[in-house]
DNA sequence: TATTCCTGTCCTG
DNA sequence: CAGGACAGGAATA
């Protein structure tokens, strides 16, 4: 949940366009804690607040280069991504969240297949719930993840952003 | 096809 | 602390 580094230095956060809409990354140290999408800048603001009470301020300029690099993933989510991603979460959700990064490009896993690789053959919707708490949007590829009768399933971020990002990264 | 139960978390009262 | 809701799925009738 809650997650403690040696620094004091507050979170920081930057905003920026993405084809598939607005969307905000926030950063501890050098790690990415969150990518998450929103209607406008006020909305993306109050999900990081909601996410991490603590302090946290804005600093485009120094994270320009990180913003480049999400938008530019969020284009091409085929394309492996050069960052460190540190999300916080409960033991059973980082289990999931790693396994979701070992989905191949272009390739999806029903939730019932992620239980099963992390051997909990039985939690194939606790595999969605923590599938839906992933902090860090598509560099986490939870949206990989369909039902196991084939049809795309849910999305926290919308239906609409989860078929794109598939069709974007089917052609290879 | 419709019920029922299962699993881990989170939210509410 | 109890109960219900979830981005699912398997078993049962």
């Amino acid at each position: 949940m809650s997650f403690q580094l040696s620094t004091t230095e507050a979170l920081r956060y930057a905003t920026g366009q993405s084809v598939l809409g607005p969307f905000a990354v926030a950063v501890s140290g050098n790690d990415v804690v969150a990518v998450v999408f929103g209607k406008d800048r006020q909305a993306l603001t109050q999900d990081l607040r909601r996410r991490f009470p603590g302090e946290q301020r804005e600093d485009a300029p120094a994270l320009a280069p990180v913003v480049d690099s999400v938008a530019a993933l969020i284009a091409s989510p085929a394309r492996r991504a050069d960052l460190k991603l540190a999300p916080s979460g409960s033991a059973f959700q980082k289990r999931v969240w790693r396994e979701l990064q070992r989905i191949p490009a272009g390739r999806t896993a029903s939730y019932g297949d992620i239980a099963r690789r992390i051997g909990a053959p039985r939690s194939a919707r606790a595999v969605a719930q923590a599938c839906a708490a992933n902090p860090i949007a598509v560099a986490i590829p939870c949206h990989r993840v369909v039902r196991g009768d084939g049809t795309p399933g849910g999305y926290r971020w919308g239906p609409r952003r989860k078929a794109l990002l598939l069709q974007a990264e089917a052609g290879l």
